[in-house]
DNA sequence: ATTAGTGTACCGTCCGGACGGTATAGTATC
DNA sequence: GATACTATACCGTCCGGACGGTACACTAAT
């Protein structure tokens, strides 16, 4: 339990991501996630005491990853941060927030503390390009440019290749104003 | 089973996308479905012999939906018809594909066909930008722009409002040079 | 014209397995 | 002696899918 460690805590959520992305939702079974991080079932239900606990830490732990994420964008610049952030670095971190957004219409097994971890996100990164480009119309297409690249990249959607990518990236900056 | 009349195949697709969209993909079973469509269990499994086969149907249809709106878009013009195809009309049409889209990756309960078909209709609208714009970077962004509005319109993200969209599409359309 | 047979479109029930969750006894470390 | 687990056993429920009917329309031979 020092502090480079890892917790057993976040042990079991990333074994839940990698379940998630290899699976999907539905492929998720309490035991494949504690066998996945090497913890028994009670060990795992000693952390998390349902499946709707763990994917309720899952949200929250994103929730505050990308609260950091978006108040380091609001220093550094805004559209580049979030169209950088919404290309995937990591696909099994994509993959979990991806589950979670679709379990948020229809709460399969989410709760509201989970919902509004995920419309934080969201609401968060919107909010932070309104404020920072004047024109609001420039906005919501950034924003919207955002998200379907995020949509692509998780879904196995056509992705634009990275070349194409740089280029709207300096199209959308000069339209902001940004850079 | 005369022309104008739907059929209990129909019937049954759309009860599904009304679960899908009701409760999410894990919500389904083939009992609700079967419920829902006004039809038995028995019933169910005599038109569409497995719930992987019942996916499969839906997603098929939607293939040839979008087929037709494609090649209609070709004609009137990529820009508005996607754009205006991408904010939803129906929510429940909207979740299914939705839930389908969600499939693709680590298969769920999919097969290889329902992958086709769903990426079809992704790579069909790449396609038909792609051929009517001369620049790619706009036609990218374009393609973009209307999945990030599919996106938030069905995960519950915000939603630009309606004077917002006018004014994006018309930016675009001039960035495009169409209409 | 009746009989027999065939295909289609269903209904309702049952079974076996998977899964969430509970419980409990034990171990190791601090 | 509290914390952080392991290991195992168990229960209740849900669900996919198989199966055995049923009803009815249509055809074909007698």
């Amino acid at each position: 339990m020092s502090q480079e460690e890892v917790t057993t805590r976040d042990r079991i959520l990333n074994a839940l991501q990698r379940v998630l992305f290899e699976e999907g939702g539905s492929g998720v079974t309490l035991e494949k996630v504690a066998a996945e991080a090497g913890v028994s079932k009670g060990g795992l239900l000693y952390h998390f005491k349902s499946k709707t606990d763990l994917f309720d830490g899952l949200a929250r732990r994103y929730r505050h990853l990308e609260e950091r994420r978006i108040a380091e964008a609001r220093r550094s610049g805004v559209v580049e941060a979030f169209l950088r952030a919404s290309e995937i670095e990591s696909p099994e971190s994509a993959a979990g927030l991806w589950t979670l957004m679709t379990a948020l219409r229809g709460r399969e097994e989410m709760s509201e503390t989970a919902r509004e971890d995920v419309l934080f996100i969201f609401n968060g990164w919107a909010e932070a390009i309104h404020d920072q480009l004047d024109d609001p119309v420039t906005a919501e297409i950034v924003r919207l440019v955002g998200d379907g690249l995020f949509l692509s990249a998780v879904s196995g959607a056509p992705v634009p290749g990275p070349e194409v990518t740089e280029r709207i990236l300096d199209r959308l900056k000069e339209a902001a104003g940004e850079g």
